[in-house]
DNA sequence: CGCTTAGTTGACTCTTCTCAAAAGCAGTGG
DNA sequence: CCACTGCTTTTGAGAAGAGTCAACTAAGCG
């Protein structure tokens, strides 16, 4: 049973927005056919593809981005466990994009056809992935806006107190403390700034005492105190507020 | 017939995608319930909108933004004639964000059960409105790298290419011109730049006789230049390529 | 013609980038 | 165990890009 547990984040991410059943979850856990390991560095998908499975995220980081002619790399959006990458360019001629392991990934590989069957024998189910895309786009739109009108900290401090939510919604955080697993390279490539820029911010956000890292674990040891640095409101995450509450009210 | 006409752009659009029948054109058409008209400046809907109508910009620009708490206004998408406002929060507890008429706009009303009975029953149309969803989201990956990665004048210039092919899609471009009706300021908060630095831009992009404009009417006089000077690639609009293949070699 | 809004300009400041080099750290082979 | 290598993080310093403030011009409107 080598894809055991790989729909466990997934899963533990629905429940945010509507419980899925047992028979749900069974579901899922059996649409999976195969599963694969890539190193960093690899590409899940490339640009011009079109994918015939779709790609489930189980374990590691990984990041959809775009070259540049004057060879800028941009990363538009972190994927991780639990997260699907490519539900919906089923429709679409091509990928416009790339989506690549920014860290190992481990992932799951649905055939088309089964996801299709599943979205339209369960009513449960396809609100929920219908509603996973909606989040992901209005990340999107969030991060639109953090890198067009927020300053340095603000911009880095919003990215962190988002995946510090996320991480959280699929089991992956501990307590305050999140793994990241990304140089300030990679940082810097999806925050639309310099390495060095990104670097110095970073300082800046420890210096105020607003995070702590420790190796790639980032350690926000006061989640309101950078939520109000950061002017960061979770409404976009349409997760139900009572799921990160706690977080909210950790120094309250 | 207050409504003849107003699917005449959504349906323009969707050709680029696959061609609807003439039933499926009528379906449309008859799904409109009625429409508003309503003066720049005003809100088509507002954050923590819950709508039971889905919106379809007929006539004049909208836009998707949020203002941030440091009373910054930050524009996220442009929506033009043929464009749906909401498709996609039907779903969601509530809108994450505001959409404001930039200029006068004409808007047709859809209730959310014709538009879900119109897409059970008709597969063409469902994957072609699906289909603009994907775009949307395109779009703004998109707009991502290009505030998070793009000099001042290409990132301008990249958005006159985009919103050049988009008005020509729906039939709104003459030859190589199209009506911009936005102010600087609008542009600025767009882009995320000052308001000055958005006009010393555009003086730029005019001075290189890249683009000429007139009161609100741009022209790009050669496409092809600007698409080259901005690193254009339009394969994220997912229009077929022989669609604008026209401006592509206005002056080839 | 006066009023209001939008576009333009100049001067100055501050953020952010670039270049360049040093320091830290993990893996490899001798 | 240590030197070596490659990658990431950190630092310094000058240059360029972008923001702010403030004033002035142009255009539309009653």
């Amino acid at each position: 049973m080598s894809t055991d547990g790989c729909c466990t984040a997934l899963i533990r991410k629905l429940q945010h927005f509507e419980k899925p059943s047992d028979e749900d979850k069974e579901l899922l856990a059996n649409s999976v056919a195969r599963t694969v390991e890539l190193i960093a560095g690899s590409d899940i998908i490339e640009q011009g593809d079109k994918p015939d499975h779709v790609h489930l995220l189980v374990e590691g980081w990984a990041g959809r981005y775009k070259i540049l002619p004057n060879g800028r790399r941009n990363i538009m959006a972190y994927l991780i466990p639990g997260d699907l990458c490519d539900v919906n360019v089923a429709l679409l001629e091509e990928m416009d994009h790339s989506i690549g392991a920014l860290s190992g990934c481990k992932v799951a590989l649905i055939p088309i056809a089964t996801i299709r069957n599943l979205m339209d024998q369960n009513r449960t189910l396809a609100r929920a992935l219908w509603w996973g895309t909606l989040v992901d786009e209005a990340v999107l739109r969030e991060w639109l806006v953090t890198v067009g009108s927020r300053p340095a900290l603000q911009r880095v401090g919003h990215l962190i107190c988002e995946m510090l939510i996320r991480t959280e919604a699929v089991g992956l955080a501990r307590g305050n403390s999140f793994d990241l697993p990304l140089t300030q390279q990679e940082l810097a490539d999806t925050m639309g700034m310099s390495l060095v820029h990104m670097n110095r911010t970073l300082q800046g956000l420890r210096s105020r005492e607003l995070i702590t890292t420790n190796g790639h674990t980032v350690t926000v040891e006061n989640p309101r105190a950078l939520m109000k640095f950061a002017a960061f409101d979770p409404l976009y995450l349409h997760q139900q507020a009572h799921k990160f509450r706690s977080l909210m009210q950790a120094v309250a």
